[in-house]
DNA sequence: ACGAAGCCCTGCAAGC
DNA sequence: TGCTTGCAGGGCTTCG
């Protein structure tokens, strides 16, 4: 399940591969992803040259001269670089051919993600427009945060998950960022006070940051592995965790279901 | 306008 | 052992 710790180690390993390169080929196997892949997507990538590779959100944008390759990984997604000869497997449905002989190769199994061709600026896409700051940005501070939610009776995880208040703050990492500022998940968002605001944008930018250096050691293992990351489980303190002993207190851990979504929390350390 | 629930999908684990 | 069931989750979409 790629967070945005992942997809950020994503596009670093991918882009010295295919930054400056030209696209040779694309092949197509199952186009049925979240949204169709458009069918002249070789046609459209053939002889293009990739100028550069971005992050928004967990969103990847392939920058070519003629307009922008958006892909997003969902949440079994993957891609790396694998040598032209390796034949695909299973779920191995887009192959992206290069004329360094190397291929990018996306894979997902639960097929929640996404290949789309936007002509134009990327950004202005529907898909982007209405996207919240990064947290890693300034953008993302406690003064934001406390004016968006000022009217908001939402629990403060919904608003924290909600791409158009932040990007990239998935499930395990609200968890784990309400937990480090002792925030309760579901506490209305209008009854929070700035100062704890501040506590927990800086919670969600330390998680995040600490997930991408250690994501980062793995970036060697990109090339010719499955590019699975395997920094959470032990530093993760809540996620997971339900019922068993909060590491700061030994309450038990409590789990709900919040918008489908499972959330783990200590009643004693989170109010 | 906001908030909550539904839905897409496969792999895995638990239960019978 | 082999089946069935339930759960996992990003985020767009629909419903209230």
């Amino acid at each position: 399940m790629p967070e945005l710790p992942e997809v950020e180690t994503t596009v670093r390993g991918i882009a010295p591969h295919v930054s400056g390169h030209t696209i040779t080929d694309a092949v197509v196997r199952n186009s049925a992803l979240r949204w169709p892949v458009p069918a002249t997507l070789p046609v459209i990538l053939r002889q293009r040259r990739v100028r550069a590779v971005t992050r928004r959100g967990k969103y990847i944008l392939f920058g070519l001269d003629t307009g922008t390759l958006l892909m997003h990984l969902g949440m079994s997604g993957s891609i790396r670089m694998v040598p032209s000869e390796l034949a695909p497997g299973l779920h191995d449905h887009v192959d992206i051919l290069f004329d360094n002989g190397q291929v990018l190769r996306f894979n997902d199994p639960r097929r929640f993600g996404a290949l789309l061709w936007v002509e134009g600026d990327p950004l202005h896409h529907e898909l982007l427009t209405h996207l919240g700051p990064e947290p890693l940005t300034g953008d993302f501070n406690g003064d934001y945060i406390f004016g968006v939610a000022r009217h908001r009776k939402t629990p403060v995880k919904s608003l924290l998950m909600n791409s158009q208040v932040v990007v990239g703050v998935g499930n395990i990492y609200a968890n784990e960022a309400l937990f480090a500022s002792g925030i309760h998940p579901l506490r209305k968002a209008n009854r929070i006070a700035l100062a704890r605001y501040d506590m927990l944008v800086s919670a969600v930018k330390a998680v995040l940051e600490s997930a991408i250096a250690q994501g980062g050691t793995t970036l060697r293992d990109f090339i010719g592995s499955d590019g699975r990351p395997g920094y959470f489980r032990q530093s993760l303190k809540v996620y997971g965790r339900g019922g068993e002993a909060c590491v700061r207190c030994r309450t038990l851990l409590r789990e709900v279901r919040l918008s489908n979504r499972s959330t783990v929390y200590c009643i004693q350390c989170q109010r």
